[in-house]
DNA sequence: ACCTACAAGTAGACCGGTCGGTCTACCGAA
DNA sequence: TTCGGTAGACCGACCGGTCTACTTGTAGGT
């Protein structure tokens, strides 16, 4: 078998969700999509909530292999992994047919209602965050971005940016939103403030 | 009566919808939430989506209200005017509890399955884009920013970068995503590329 | 080599509850 | 008497979740 029930699950999941958001999916539409039998979902996963909090699970382990691809190359400049970073992303959202961001996605639905996704989600996107700002410290401390900078703070304006213009990109069906924020945040980041 | 009936379902709804989102919130909780029987709810809209786009119809009313109160304030100039709606803007997010927007909550939940949410949020947003863009060519015209820019893509870059702060702070149920937004947003805007 | 025993996984009928929506009856003001 | 609006019983469809039966693969005893 190439790919386990569980994993097939997880995969269509995923895409299933960012589509069509964490409430209008039902598990029939799941099953049928997978050819899987219902008796085997209630096997691998307790509900359709623990379902869910796994293919969040799946998409952060992607998302971290996409920082560490980036982040790690240390023969560019800090900024430019990071924007390396969200361009990845980009390229993934274009593949998707710009349907935004999973974690935005889920995050606005259900951060409203149920307290345990709220706090999952908030716990990935400051993680993401995190191993932005890591990476902008260097780039303080290399001086391309001033030293008054706080990267932490930079980190989260960046990445909360980037999700609004996923939003924007997925209203749109464009890329558009996604290229000009990071245009305008690079743009002012490392030109700011500079005399000559 | 002090609130007719179709007001009253629409008013409890925009809160509603905000909190639950579309899917998670059933014509029946609104009804209970209401003291509303059945029929009358089905007297005033023809469906369950119907009523939500009225919702939406309300929502927009009251944007425009506060663009007219804030860019119509000529005494400022144009980029504080557009800041101060953003800044109103939160104080209402303020006052629902740190929710986000009704239209980025809505986008994102609906927009992958439904092409009417999908058409029409995006109309509302670059609606007021557009109106916050007549404001910067303002201030381009007085030469508060500079000449070569683009008031259109600016605003739109503002809009949705503000969208993503309300996500973020409707995860974090604080308003510090916000004020960051704006901070960074005006501070580049207004400082950027000046020589002494 | 063969039988047994057991567990992992597959299969789908079935459950109570809730969904959005319809229908008829009724009410009160013009 | 008419008509905008209220009232709520009722409908089929679908929801997430449970249950039992079956199929497999395999480890262990003889």
């Amino acid at each position: 078998m190439a790919q386990s029930t569980k994993e097939r699950l997880l995969e269509t999941g995923m895409a299933l969700l960012l589509e069509r958001g964490y409430h209008d999916l039902g598990i029939q539409a799941l099953l049928e999509e997978t050819g899987t039998p219902r008796g085997s979902f209630y096997h691998h996963f307790r509900s359709k909530e623990d379902f869910a909090l796994e293919v969040i699970d799946r998409y952060m382990a992607e998302v971290h292999e996409g920082l560490d691809a980036c982040l790690g190359d240390t023969a560019a400049p800090p900024t430019v992994r990071v924007r390396r970073f969200f361009e990845l992303s980009g390229e993934k959202y274009r593949r998707e047919g710009y349907l935004g961001c999973l974690l935005g996605g889920l995050g606005q639905e259900l951060s409203g209602v149920n307290e345990v996704f709220r706090e999952r989600i908030e716990t990935c996107l400051s993680e993401i965050a995190g191993r932005i700002a890591d990476c902008l410290e260097e780039a303080r401390a290399q001086g391309e971005i001033p030293a008054d900078s706080s990267p932490t703070e930079m980190a989260n304006v960046l990445l909360n940016c980037w999700e609004g213009a996923a939003l924007r990109s997925r209203l749109w069906r464009s890329p558009k939103p996604l290229t000009q924020v990071l245009d305008f945040y690079f743009g002012s980041v490392t030109a700011e403030g500079r005399v000559s």
